[in-house]
RNA sequence: ACGUCAGUGGCUCAAUUGGCAGAGCAGCGGUCUCCAAAACCGCAGGUUGGGGGUUCGAGUCCCUCCUGACGUG
């Protein structure tokens, strides 16, 4: 088997980062951050985005897809898919190992799978049209089009059906066949879920100190909506809620720590789904170097 | 010591005049092809503090013990 790229994943608060960046180093590789809020520019503390982990013993660590867009600006599958494509390219060019390190389901997803995805336009016209009709018309609407097999669409939330009607609309198949092929051999970082959720609860008290609350203060002040905080989840969601006043500091704290305990859950479901789909998952107990840094030798270089 | 109130799932609480013990949170599992840290679905969990009694039937009424809070000495 001939692998062009090494996959790092795992559920939040188990060391991923640094264990791709020491591995990355080790190996003359560069990271591709699999990570769906990293991207966004100003949303460090929250996101646990240290850029120290890429610097090892005084050298850094290239790394992609991290801070790459305004927090105002949508950032989508898409939109990951094709920086993935475009930063795999250039690090596999230069004779450089990719690795793609990160917990968002999703977007790893696309990558193991293969996704297939089409630009689309979104323009607001077209939306705002949509937007004013019901959930009855828009499903009528959705199943004239008939969309493709694999696209399983949430058929009661709004926003969800509207994307698929503009996504049938509108797309126009250029980009997606020009992709390459990915043959990822994939490393799992794993802990027992109570070690997970200690890790998890010490960290946010930790981000509390650090800052976090300030760090969403800033973004609210550069004109950030709570909506779009809301939308942004964990960290963002519930230390928007506790400076609106909807929630005390105590209640912020421990629904944000269930929240994010309830977070790491839906990850491991979504590995473990992979698995099922036949995706081999080399699991390590913990960030632990020397096991990962064996599985790559056995398999990467063989 | 006496009096009053309370005790229901891990937690917070529901449950008409006695009539199938239920929710929310936490927990666990799942879905996922353009906002995914999102959005949604499901499962499990109980000898109603213990014991006795009344009743066709008790979380609910009676007796007793235990535990807790408050009040009075």
């Amino acid at each position: 088997m001939r692998y062009n790229l090494i996959t790092i994943l795992g559920p939040t608060a188990v060391g991923k980062t640094f264990l791709g960046s020491s591995l990355a180093d080790r190996f003359g590789g560069e990271i591709i951050s699999a990570d769906s809020r990293q991207v966004y520019r100003g949303m460090d503390i929250g996101t646990g985005k240290d850029l120290n982990d890429y610097i090892i013993d005084g050298k850094p660590v290239p790394h992609h897809i991290i801070d790459i867009i305004d927090p105002k600006d949508e950032f989508n599958l898409f939109l990951f898919n094709r920086s993935f494509y475009d930063s795999f390219s250039d690090v596999s060019s230069r004779g450089k190992i990719p690795f793609l390190v990160g917990g968002t389901g999703l977007y790893l997803h696309s990558v193991l799978k293969g996704y297939k995805l089409n630009p689309v336009e979104f323009e607001k016209e077209r939306y705002s049209e949509l937007d004013e009709m019901r959930i009855e018309e828009l499903t009528g609407i959705l199943k004239n089009l008939n969309p493709p097999l694999h696209n399983t669409t949430d058929l009661l939330i709004k926003e969800r059906i509207i994307r698929a009607i503009m996504i049938e609309e509108k797309s126009m198949s250029k980009y997606a066949d020009e992709k390459e092929k990915i043959s990822a051999l994939v490393i799992g970082v794993k802990l027992e879920r109570e070690e997970i959720k200690k890790r998890i609860t010490a960290r946010l008290r930790m981000r509390l100190e650090n800052g976090m609350i300030d760090e969403v203060k800033k973004l609210i002040e550069v004109g950030i909506s709570i909506e779009r905080l809301e939308l942004f989840g964990l960290e963002y969601k519930f230390t928007a809620r506790y400076l609106t006043g909807a929630l005390n500091y105590n209640d912020m704290f421990q629904k944000l720590n269930s929240a994010i305990h309830a977070f790491a859950k839906r990850q491991m479901t979504w590995f473990r789904k992979m698995e099922k789909e036949g995706i081999k998952i080399n699991w390590i107990e913990g960030p632990d170097f020397k096991q990962a840094e064996e599985i790559i030798n056995g398999n990467y270089f063989s």
